[in-house]
DNA sequence: TGTCAAACGAAGGGAGGCCTGCGCTAAAGT
DNA sequence: ACTTTAGCGCAGGCCTCCCTTCGTTTGACA
């Protein structure tokens, strides 16, 4: 299913706009949702084809909604980061150093498997720099205050702690447990030291 | 230039032996040396047709040296991990901690843009049992080494020392410092504490 | 219910990758 | 220098993917 829901899409770059027909939201939203796994399972250069196939739509029909691969990759990519940013925008009230840690918890856990969002920060195309954006907003105060509390180090920038906790979610755990161990360990060098 | 000399290639798994014909050898060691950059830039997906391509050799040549993709990237992924392990045999007189720490420097350095070992270590496929094991017969002593002197932490195995860092040399940074300030943070992490 | 534009799928041309058969070339050994 | 044969590239069959055209279907709205 698409995270969007029914309100619009206000954008920047490629906009890429639902339809309002029933059929074509429809396939629109198959589309979406097969691209989004496709590209966590392929990569980024998984065949448009495939996608098609798998959201059970003729590949004309994903050419109409998305004249390329750009388009494509763009509105997932954006659709992901969107969620991210609703999930971490739910602080609850937690001290600094726990905030900060939960919401990299949140980060890891939901880029787990999504190795576009990987590669999307690593190279830091044109393309990212909304969504890149939209990280640092959501993220970037939370380390801020950390530091301002001493309760994280403060010889990093936000940009670091993203690319340590990026590596670890790239990871493919064999299990959950390994996962928990290797995230532990990041957050520990992340911390003050002391 | 292939890192593997004149000597032979005493394997389990997919054998590829070193042709004895000159022109054959020359065709060898640049099939291998361009699969070796093909693969670390496009990932172990690439083109077969473009690795000969960048050799200059006809893909007919490349199947005759190696059978299936299999072969090639097995023997590259050896070839490398060999490379790893001479490296890491020079501890020079260090303690505990600072063999280890500059194991792990090395391993990531000698990593990075080397996706394929990530991949490799990260998906546990048989063909890389081997590789693995070189690994972990290279860096594990010095991990334990640094937990029995109370400088490392022993609630992790070398396995998740190596996701860790692994995740590190995964990532594109855009300078040489901000590859250090995170991996100083990884390297924080894997510290004993206090 | 009828109209009509929007949306659909089938089909196909072009490009490139995978893999093999075959006749030629040139290195090795005498 | 001559013979042998391992090794070579060419060329082509098959496949998948990218992207477009075109006639048909179907949802929206009166």
């Amino acid at each position: 299913m698409a995270t969007t829901g029914s309100g619009g899409r206000p954008r920047t770059g490629f906009v890429v706009s639902r339809p309002t027909r029933a059929d074509a939201r429809r396939n629109f939203d198959a589309l979406l949702d097969a691209a989004r796994e496709v590209f966590a399972a392929e990569g980024a250069g998984a065949s448009l084809e495939g996608i098609a196939r798998r959201a059970g739509v003729n590949i004309a029909t994903l050419y109409r909604n998305f004249p390329t691969r750009q388009h494509l990759f763009e509105t997932v990519y954006l659709d992901e980061v969107e969620a991210l940013g609703r999930l971490a925008a739910e602080p609850g009230g937690l001290g600094p150093w726990d905030a900060l840690e939960s919401w990299l918890r949140q980060f890891v856990s939901y880029a787990t498997t999504k190795k576009a969002i990987y590669d999307a920060i690593a190279h830091r195309a044109e393309m990212f720099a909304t969504g890149r954006d939209m990280i640092h907003a959501a993220g970037r105060p939370l380390l801020e205050r950390a530091q301002a509390a001493g309760k994280a180090r403060t010889d990093v920038s936000f940009d670091d702690v993203l690319f340590l906790v990026n590596g670890v979610s790239g990871a493919n755990f064999v299990q959950e447990a390994q996962r928990d161990r290797v995230l532990a360990m990041a957050l520990d060098g992340i911390k003050a030291p002391g």
